[in-house]
DNA sequence: AGTCATATTGTTATCGATATCAGTTTCCAA
DNA sequence: TTGGAAACTGATATCGATAACAATATGACT
């Protein structure tokens, strides 16, 4: 390890506390003009002749101004921000819908902001609050469940709420999604299909993840008008369940039901801990057993065997939600149309 | 009742003279009190009387008021927050130094806004600028690779500086991280101690990446202090690059020198790319060739065979980077010592 | 009683920008 | 020449909260 000391002689650190920072007056009178001048040439769209701008940037960049948002959203009632709450900051499928989001709202003169819900109500209920205080001009949220208090808060905020990934009973405004419960029904019959019959499930204990409680449901339901139930559900570690607690549930469900012959899971990073697990004991995949995840991982497409699993348009989500959200900031008025189903595709592969 | 209130012509709006949104001064009145004591009710140090909060609490209720941090922070001349900018939002690195960081803040009073670069240092200064202008109390940054103007907004900010995860040869501020190179090194070192000879290295192409760029350094370095050089390396795709370049990228490496016995990696992914196209392949390994990884990723410990990789502690990165910031924001003066080394360790497993 | 500390609440003056409307200049058509 | 639209710029009044100081009440202590 390197003990060479820092060579922090160079120049000084951050702090430049001899000068108060300049405001938009002090950049004003540099340029010799009004304040509502030099807040005109730092918009776009403001009329100030070429001359003046070029005068006016001059000044900013000589003092070193930065605009301050805080005070220019007070004065024009506008954020330029709509928030996200997404539950994981470290989850590919998430971040997919960030990036649609992000990518949506592109060229609307809107920000992004994200937070993260860690898979709690109750966390995003805080957050909810938090956010509303800096008065996004939109909200684009996670899943259907929220806490009463959180509820009512975005109903009482007056500005758009796009529900995702979920279908909520009982939307608060628009939503933008599939049913998890159907996607993963679907998912069982296509087993069924390929002649699976012994039909074992793997997900997290509690009811924190609510997408995974409504795979789990879908599973359960589709098992049973196949025939084939009761389904044999394995809950393990507090969601989101990973590749370690994938690996330690597929042991409790060998240890259980031994003679298991397809395990889906709720998602494919414990169907991969699943699969090593397996394999790890001597079983063949498939053969032995049968494993499949949820959400298509790039990891899916690149393990052996390749992990059978569904594509559900993450990023597809997260482009319409923001888009959906945009259309009601701007228009005003929603088209009517405030639910919009998500596509999602059974990719079938050779782990299952 | 309300004669008393002041002339602020309220409801002159042009069309919703009801349904506009309260403020302090309406929960104010409700409440019989000033806005000043509106305002003590709802911070947590407000010495207010327990009968006048609870009167005050119950009017915020009954309005559905909620705070504009907006105003709040124009007047306090605190904004409440403090930024940090990571490469990539889907990497559990950096969620893993985002948490550290939410962790240590944990108490501040101080809330974390996250922004991603996606590994770009124009991105990141168009994101400095943007998060300037909300007026962050500090700001931490990952690397130490800036555009000359972001360094110049972030010097002239005034704000406590922390640069993470690179030790910077000319630091802004504060530095809290590992030399890649060093610990790379180590790792070629650790590897060569085991026998391997010949000695190859998957990166990505472009200097976009500079932590990987210095890996790449410590690599070429350490192969050649041992006389075993030079460094095979090989450049695929644009980073951060995943499971698919790594496994591109490995066949690229095997056409160009079949005899390489050992492959570094930038990252776990891309090891387990390589390794996973590998055994695709029919090579053993190791055995016919070893693959190493950087960065200890949860996929490293459960793949067959588990990843030889090093461990940097992103945790501690963000707990104590975010600590040094503190630090700043409310001590002031700096502590003296402006550099944290944090610590590494390389793991050993079988794949090398 | 008188003085003073303590607790509670109110008044006033900003914080730094922008909306709005008014004033000025430019330039072209009649 | 002149009216008048278009382009540009400025003065003023906020936006909604909080800092700083002032005022009042209460009770304890000398």
């Amino acid at each position: 390890m390197a003990d060479k000391a820092p060579d922090k002689a160079r120049g000084k650190g951050a702090h430049d506390a001899s000068a108060t920072k300049p405001t938009m007056a002090d950049v004003a009178d540099y340029a010799g003009v009004s304040t509502m001048t030099v807040s005109r040439a730092l918009k776009k769209d403001g009329r100030v002749s070429e001359d003046t701008r070029k005068r006016i940037l001059e000044a900013v960049d000589k003092l070193g101004y930065v605009l301050d948002q805080a005070a220019g959203s007070l004065s024009s009632r506008r954020t330029g921000f709509v928030a996200a709450l997404v539950p994981s900051i470290n989850n590919s499928n998430f971040s997919d819908t960030a990036r649609g989001i992000t990518d949506a709202l592109e060229n609307s003169g809107l920000q992004l902001l994200l937070g993260y819900t860690d898979y709690s109500t109750e966390k995003e209920e805080k957050l909810i609050q938090s956010m509303l205080q800096r008065r996004p001009e939109g909200i684009i949220l996670t899943g259907g469940s929220h806490t009463p208090q959180a509820r009512r808060m975005l109903e009482k905020s007056g500005i758009p709420v796009v529900e995702t990934w979920e279908i909520p009973e009982d939307p608060i405004d628009h939503v933008v999604g599939f049913s998890n419960s159907e996607v993963m029904a679907d998912l069982v019959r296509a087993l069924a299909a390929r002649g699976y019959r012994k039909f074992g499930y793997i997900g997290g204990t509690t009811a924190r993840d609510t997408r995974g409680s409504l795979r789990r449901a879908g599973f359960l339901k589709a098992v049973e008008e196949l025939g084939l139930g009761p389904g044999r559900v394995i809950s393990f570690g507090v969601p989101p369940i990973s590749i370690e607690q994938g690996a330690q549930a597929v042991v409790s469900m060998l240890e259980r039901w031994p003679d298991t012959d397809v395990v889906l899971c709720v998602s494919d990073l414990s169907a991969f801990g699943a699969l090593m697990e397996c394999q790890r004991r001597g079983m063949k995949v498939p053969g032995d057993i049968a494993i499949a995840g949820f959400g298509d991982y790039e990891i899916s497409a690149f393990c052996h065997p390749r992990i059978t699993t569904v594509n559900v348009d993450c990023y597809g989500i997260g482009k319409l939600a923001a888009g959906r959200l945009l259309q009601a900031i701007n228009g005003g008025g929603s088209a009517g149309d405030e639910l919009t189903l998500t596509s999602y595709k059974v990719i079938l592969r050779e782990s299952a």
